[in-house]
DNA sequence: TTCCTTGATAGCTTCGCTCTATAAAGCCTA
DNA sequence: TAGGCTTTATAGAGCGAAGCTATCAAGGAA
């Protein structure tokens, strides 16, 4: 079993394009081809739906997936190792952290960093789902999410800190209540994230255990969005009190907490618990477990 | 990354021998040793220690093992995924078992068989931590052994029966009492397996909560050694129920229960819970939780 | 010393992956 | 409907890697 053909194989799935997998693979075009018949041809299995165009996989393409994936996870994670035995670790680290947690992510970087020169880190901004997909088909190496609310199958965390809402306001736009009341949020010009994402939906929750609906006058799927909305006087929103730490020298706004909503959402560095874990993966939630987070993070 | 070299690899480490790891391999002991130094290339690092002889690994040897066994057992489970993704499991399972669950493996091979003809099964007589240690080195799919009492770690299991233990004497031989007290077991004539056994540790251990011990005459390590002894009438013992019920016709063999030791010990089915999980391995959990033992086996 | 065991080397063959070039089959547009 | 574009498969050559047999070199044992 090549593991190169197998890459092949991910590779077009990934891309749903010959052509473009072979570049992906640095490969000429019919070398992708003819390296998914032989891969077929050694499997006794079409993988490949194709009939003049690329057309999805087949039922048993899809069943080997995962198993393609972790073929192809196993051989990095054994170059990784053989690189790793000695000396520092090298290559690159890929970190999925959902938008909430970006704020935190510096400081974990910059940890890594510190402690192993020789890697590379490339952060993305995803969602929960993503996070916990893309650690399951070994595109991850390690993810930064909420812990507790839908908490990601088949995961290793560390937790880092728990997260806080906090409302934001211009400073001469919305006048915002000093102490808020639950009630209050449901009357505020709102500018809100998106439902489908997280941060969102955990908020909601936590107004509907007590009976409240936020209807948002705006939706976005960024806070630098909700931010720039925030900016203009009209509305308000409500913010992890992580980003409310980045608006620390900002004059023009203004924050406020909610409410206790009790502990918080826990969150931290989450990584697949396949067994054996993988040396990147190791490395991070050592770094992780001794993280100090500067204060404006609540410590769990 | 071949995964052919790292085969190779494997079996070296396995056998300490080049030209017994060739011939594990089918290849010539050239061929290996060829395949060792391109694989020792192709990580950049040493991986056999070796002057003239084969003297081990090399730390970093040691260090990529756990990720070299994944890759192959990868390897292997994607084939496999791909023969089952239509029609029926071939191949073979192998499965390890305690030799106290070894009355039970009957029927989890049969059942197995009926379900899948194709397979072919392969048992092995193994102590706990054997079975453990295989599990994680991917060379058994499947164990039964104990779930509670040292439970392994990194396992799913399926619970099949819970053991009791019986007194068991030749009919002409050792009086037993028919209502047997935990204070007469010390003062019988009795032989027992070794101490490094699991099943001698979980006898001794409900014994040392009553402030008891056992001065066995005799251990041995397997049962059907117990029984010979036992047969010549000088001797009693104390075995599993499940081997119980196999004495269930002989005429020379009578047995007692023992006194009421809680629960008993469950027993089931142990499978590596590395994801994603192996066809072999699900199959196996599959028929474990439909399995229905015969009457003999205390279900829990 | 002599023999045996054990692993490495040499030389050759074969197999299979890779490439460039090109064909075939749809699809879109004119 | 013809022409051009896109997308995948095929052909043939080149080359490198992995396999084999035969043989060598170095220790250890008799």
């Amino acid at each position: 079993m090549q593991t190169r053909l197998v890459e092949y194989f991910l590779a077009l799935e990934r891309e749903g394009h010959f052509a473009r997998a072979a570049a992906q693979c640095h490969v000429s075009q019919p070398t992708l081809s003819a390296g998914i018949a032989t891969l077929e041809a050694q499997l006794g299995k079409r993988l490949i739906r194709r009939d003049r165009k690329y057309g999805g996989l087949t039922p048993e393409g899809e069943a080997i997936l995962p198993w393609a994936r972790q073929l192809v996870a196993a051989a990095e994670a054994l170059g990784q190792a053989a690189e790793t035995a000695r000396g520092p670790l090298k290559g690159e680290l890929r970190l999925g952290a959902i938008p909430a947690a970006m704020p935190a992510i510096g400081c974990l970087a910059t940890a890594m960093l510190a402690r192993y020169p020789g890697l590379n880190i490339s952060v993305r901004a995803l969602t929960s789902r993503q996070i916990e997909r893309e650690l399951a088909a070994f595109e991850l190496d390690a993810g930064l999410t909420y812990l507790d609310f839908e908490p990601p199958a088949h995961a290793l965390s560390v937790p880092l800190y728990a997260e806080r809402a906090m409302l934001v306001s211009a400073a001469d736009g919305v006048p915002i209540p000093v102490v808020i009341d639950w009630a209050d949020l449901a009357s505020l010009p709102l500018c809100l994230l998106h439902q489908g994402m997280q941060n969102r939906r955990i908020l909601d929750a936590r107004l509907a255990e007590r009976g409240l609906a936020l209807r948002p006058l705006v939706t976005a799927d960024s806070y630098v969005a909700l931010l720039g909305l925030v900016q203009q006087g009209r509305l308000c929103s409500i913010i992890p009190d992580s980003h409310a730490a980045l608006l620390d020298g900002l004059r023009w706004a203004r924050t406020a907490p909610l409410p206790d909503m009790g502990e918080g959402s826990r969150v931290g560095v989450i990584v697949s618990d396949s067994a054996p874990m993988g040396p990147l993966a190791q490395a991070v939630l050592a770094v992780a477990r001794e993280l100090r987070l500067p204060p404006g993070f609540k410590t769990i």
